[in-house]
DNA sequence: GATCATATCACCAATTCTGGTGAGATATTG
DNA sequence: CAATATCTCACCAGAATTGGTGATATGATC
């Protein structure tokens, strides 16, 4: 006989509270712990109840979803929070992620859609609505933008020295790393910085890292 | 009466590509556009039937997957693309992801859930299997860790002149934007690079940008 | 074969950075 | 009040970087 999955929400809607107690308390599988208005306390009450999954509306007065997940994972890392929203907002979606939401589904679905969503986080899944992902996916493959090798014409060794500048490196320590004399290294950074038109490691440096050379 | 989503299929398995083929084209709203057992005239087949939603092995003779993701992607950015895949391996995630994958689900989910996963991804949405999803929460927290402010016990003054350095400016700079003299912001940096252990300005660049700072 | 890009090396002068010591002012904390 | 942390500034000497001007060699390209 499996345990049923113990239940948390936060949400300040009495309306979405009041249905959200009765699919749950009566569906077979869960165990409603109880909905709060708002995350004022919420720390107490997860010592208390120790849920396995948290609803959280992002909008609440006083203490907002996102903080409140902060404060959470804070002392419970694997806590299971899902975010509860009505809309799919960028910046929210954003944060409530880096906050260590590990779901994040839109109200307007289903309450089978929502029944499915909790047992799915609970057994270690991320059930998110397509338009969230969709958002989520553009998100990472920003931040994984090829780097534009071909741009800025630099050459292979150019590319090797500017490498060993984001590491940090002297010019002695990567004539040395390189075999080279520390005026070819010099050369080549000189070649570098009319490239990139910086003038100082410092600038080299963090352009490279932000263009991903 | 809308139109029909025209569907094609890249995938080795020939059971996969007959069950999908009788699935998309006996139901309502789908236009199947054929199955290709592997990637390598990928480019023809698009030009020649510019699909509404690609469906894309990982696993394939020749050309694999993600190749062919970034290939379609490069010549129809717009290209909505699904990845069709028997496990869920993260590095395989993550650079289909950056190819430019628009759905990531599992084969072992039912055949409706891939009706409604086409559906989905042709309006704009991005179907992930849960389980999927979950990677790719993990991947952008990772890539967003906040930074441990706290840490390394760097002051308010200290945080801005570091900052300053990241962006490539030199000490005059510094100083003249923060209306500090040269010494004090050599000062500043001096106990920076005591606090991280480092000792020139590429270092401290570098360190601080890969923590977050 | 001439041209071009690349990679290698050298010398020089000016500038900048690094690391050290020291010190006054202010604010916080026990 | 004493101790501590922070912020400010100064001087100095050695080290590193920057920006020039060269040169030689190699391979690819036209």
């Amino acid at each position: 006989m499996k345990e049923p999955i113990k239940i948390v929400l936060f949400d300040d809607n009495a309306r979405i509270r009041d249905s959200l107690a009765l699919l749950f308390s009566t569906h077979e599988g869960f165990e409603w712990q109880g909905a709060y208005r708002d995350a004022t306390e919420v720390m107490d009450i997860m010592d208390i109840y120790n849920p396995d999954v948290v609803l959280m509306d992002i909008d609440m007065p006083g203490i907002n979803g996102i903080e409140a997940v902060r404060a959470i994972k804070k002392r419970y890392p694997e806590q299971v929070i899902m975010m509860l929203t009505t809309f799919d907002d960028n910046d929210r979606i954003f944060d409530a992620i880096c906050a260590g939401a590990m779901g994040y589904i839109i109200k307007s679905k289903s309450l089978a859609y929502l029944i499915n969503a909790v047992k799915e986080a609970h057994e270690g899944g991320s059930p998110m609505s397509p338009s969230v992902a969709r958002k989520v996916l553009q998100l990472l493959q920003q931040k994984n933008a090829p780097a534009d090798k071909e741009a800025f014409h630099l050459t292979d060794r150019e590319r090797e020295v500017l490498n060993h500048l984001v590491n940090g490196k002297a010019y002695k320590m990567i004539a040395a790393d390189m075999k080279l004399s520390y005026d070819t290294v010099h050369s080549h950074i000189k070649n570098i910085y009319k490239k990139l038109h910086v003038n100082s490691v410092g600038e080299a440096v963090s352009f490279a890292i932000r263009q991903k050379l």
